[in-house]
DNA sequence: GGGTACATTGACGTTTACGTAAACGTCAAA
DNA sequence: TTTGACGTTTACGTAAACGTCAATGTACCC
């Protein structure tokens, strides 16, 4: 476990582009220091675009993927503020329920459709199966 | 429950715009009946177009989410064809499985967030509480 | 039969999330 | 010291997923 790591460091890491890398910089999700202009990222840089992957493989797009980002960071100044950020989890945490039950349903769904493909391929099989047995008779009743 | 609906119907119920539905059409993504000219759309063409936009909720592509929905038409043809359905509805299931493993790692992200969140809270309230009673205390002692 | 509400098909614009290329800087090894 | 291998910024391109008109058609209601 390193201390600090290049942008192409986390790229390969990530399996994503330097160009994405940088991309997500420009909209504010990463801040990475700089060593004589090159990037230098941290293991909480590390962490952040970890958790941004994590968005990102949930569907969000890249503005809401840094608010959450934000909550992380936890600049909480005023009680406003606070009660603002309570707010927000609350409808994150809505979000995410609804998605997971979007997932279980579609789970359930996978495997019916699963089912019928397979009662679909056991037919054919044994179809392919007697196919064959004619082709093989038909060889070894003609013989050339 | 109706027999048909017009794009409005669908777009009102599903709080969708009528452009996005013929989008989805221009896609390939839905192909609803007609009647002179304006789309009719069967229950059938109203259940496709809800898994659609479960699949929009769960973040996927247009492309990902039609791929799917041509797996619950179960055009089945040749044996190739259903072994690579199943070996599709494979690489879903693991894609949801992870997104799931993602959910529940963010929703208890999200309940240590909150808990700070109050906890500072519950400090700066208090704070004010103090300094509420500081004011009357104030107000109290020098009445004008 | 004229208005209103809803439908249609283009066509162009917009936002998001990068890809791609150009032109240039830098640092360690040969 | 030169040569890669990596880094930088700037700028333009692009694909997806619609939004936003515009021009037109049609169906029904009074």
């Amino acid at each position: 476990m390193q201390e600090t790591y290049t942008i192409s460091d986390l790229g390969k890491e990530f399996g994503i582009t330097t160009r994405a890398i940088r991309f997500y910089e420009d909209k504010g999700l990463l801040s990475p220091a700089r060593q004589g202009g090159r990037r230098t990222y941290s293991r909480a840089d590390r962490t952040r675009l970890k958790l941004l992957l994590r968005g990102k493989r949930l569907g969000w797009p890249l503005e809401e993927i840094k608010s959450v980002l934000e909550m992380y960071d936890g600049e909480q100044g005023e009680v406003q503020q606070l009660q603002y950020t309570t707010q927000k989890i609350q409808q994150r945490r809505q979000q995410l329920l609804q998605q997971k039950k979007d997932i279980d349903a579609l789970l359930a769904d996978l495997d019916r459709i699963q089912a019928r493909c397979e009662s679909h391929l056991a037919a054919l099989m044994s179809g392919n199966e007697s196919q064959k047995l004619v082709t093989e008779k038909l060889v070894t009743e003609r013989p050339s």
